[in-house]
DNA sequence: GGCGCTGTATAGTTAATCACTATCGTCATT
DNA sequence: AATGACGATAGTGATTAACTATACAGCGCC
């Protein structure tokens, strides 16, 4: 029995000849009469009494072909849930995004997003770098923004922008009298920093490799953020080093704060996007990383290619 | 896109593994791989990722994983169909009677039907041999009892017993006497006879052609019964001939009316089943026939073979 | 009653499809 | 770097599904 047999089988139930019938279906009548006959015999019930007068359905046989226009049906159903999903904009994404950048880019992003995939709805998770490729993998995302370097098996990533890094003062600090601040002099004073896990704790200590915990002036704040990190400076608690982009937002609004530049060369980081290189919309990645170079990133240099 | 293809795409989904869905499908692992890729040709769309690790289901391909579920349970329930309608003695069966037989047989009939075939309900119609007969081969009906002669293209027969006429006369007639009736002296009477269409009035005419309408002293009731002839008899209004099941009952029990047979050769109708050749339930046919054999019929004598 | 028409079944052939075995390629792991 | 697991690919054979041609059956017509 396959979806044939039952196109065949409505067909000469609904035109009661199988001439016509195999008109209908494209085929000749010698191949709808076959194929009606071995349906019968597979399912070894009479389906239709043949006459010379002409074809009358059996009770039975009424039955089966009302199951087999529902069976048609559903098929149908198939193709045209292939035919939705087929476009790589539509349906659910999955997104995530470090928490160093979520809060400054998801703003700009989503409306971009929506403007530019309107039925391609995005369920956002904010995590580490580690979870969110642990996620990616285990496919409950889809897509991630993070910061590289990135390398998993399974998984491509197609660098996006660069990243400068600032510096973060608090109002009347004496650098803020300075053009560039060189790298160097961060162990100075006492440096602020995320908690571990957080991908950018790792690349300030990088660029300051004396900052390290227990070498100097430095504070860890366990499971916090850069805003916190943000007001904490801002009450004199300390500086920090911030991506440009979360920087930004502060640069003129907060009396209480000053950013200054790193000395050339200065420090940035590299965002990607990275996905599981079988995953198959890639269109739905063009798209957002269109809409990421979209948007109005403080400081960052778009990278091109793809 | 065939019901394997979608038996292959369930068992894929569940195993998550080409190999074991292979196996559970009692396929090669390349079979099902080769399967699973053109059905993703077909259709257009990814329906799983697949990577060294494990395979996983896209969101489109879980959406059509769960409508070919669907797909498969509804072509599961035509099976189902056919195996319940093999069964001749399953499903409704439209029986047609001839007026001057459904009153005397359907009564021991049905409930003898009943209990050999409980799962049969019988859908059962009165009405002239020429109506029954179009009814049955347009397969209105499925099966008639009537009397030959019985020609129809298309339709067969089988004769199921003989069964010999009666002279009922008025309480009191002379012809009381007698032991058996010659046929040629039924025209000596009021004969009363049923209106046109009934088989058995054109029956009794040929038992006796002197009778003919506009010959001698015979009366049409057009639209009648021989319950109502019967009632007439009684009454008076004249004699009639009726089938040996119709006279049964008022032996004995109706005071005012006398039965007597005729002389040999007694004349007699030959009762058959008939049915369209095509028709495939011919078990319930079988079943029929006992069930009527098995009734308690007056006078009749049963024709054997088949 | 034979003849022709209509309509389905059958025969025979070809092409496509399906499923197999064998083998390759890729990726992750030891 | 080797190994092992797993899916993809290649090539082959058998089954199946389609075709054309034709037989066969029943009915109606003359």
């Amino acid at each position: 029995m396959t979806l044939t047999d039952l196109r065949y089988l409505v067909a000469l139930a609904r035109e009661r000849h199988f001439g016509h019938a195999a008109e209908r279906c494209n085929v000749s009548q010698p191949t709808l009469s076959v194929a009606i006959k071995k349906l019968e015999e597979e399912l070894a019930v009479t389906l239709f009494e043949r006459s010379a007068a002409d074809v009358k359905i059996t009770d039975i046989g009424a039955r089966i072909v009302a199951q087999a226009e529902k069976v048609l049906l559903e098929a149908g159903q198939i193709k045209e849930l292939a035919t939705a999903g087929r476009d790589p904009l539509s349906g659910p994404l999955k997104l995530g995004v470090i928490y160093t950048i979520g809060p400054y880019l998801l703003p700009h992003l989503i409306p971009r997003l929506h403007e530019a995939a309107p039925s391609m709805p995005l369920l956002i998770q904010e995590n580490y770098t580690a979870r969110l490729a642990e996620s990616l993998k285990r496919g409950d995302l889809d897509v991630i923004v993070i910061a590289l370097p990135f390398d998993e098996p399974g998984i491509v990533t197609q660098a996006v922008y660069d990243e400068p890094f600032r510096v973060l003062l608090p109002a009347g600090h004496p650098w803020e009298q300075d053009a560039a601040i060189p790298a160097q002099r961060l162990a100075e004073e006492q440096l602020l920093l995320l908690g571990a896990g957080n991908c950018f704790r790792d690349q300030v200590l990088e660029v300051c490799p004396m900052c390290r915990p227990g070498e100097g002036l430095q504070r860890t704040l366990e499971g916090s953020s850069l805003e916190t990190i943000r007001h904490m400076v801002a009450t004199g608690a300390g500086i920090t080093v911030l991506p440009s982009t979360a920087a930004a937002p502060m640069t003129g609004s907060n009396p209480l704060l000053s950013v200054r530049p790193f000395e050339a060369p200065e420090p940035f980081r590299r965002i990607a996007l990275a996905w599981r290189v079988t995953y198959p919309r890639s269109g739905a990645i063009d798209v957002i990383r269109a809409a990421i170079l979209a948007s109005p990133l403080a400081g960052v240099r778009p990278i091109n290619g793809r």
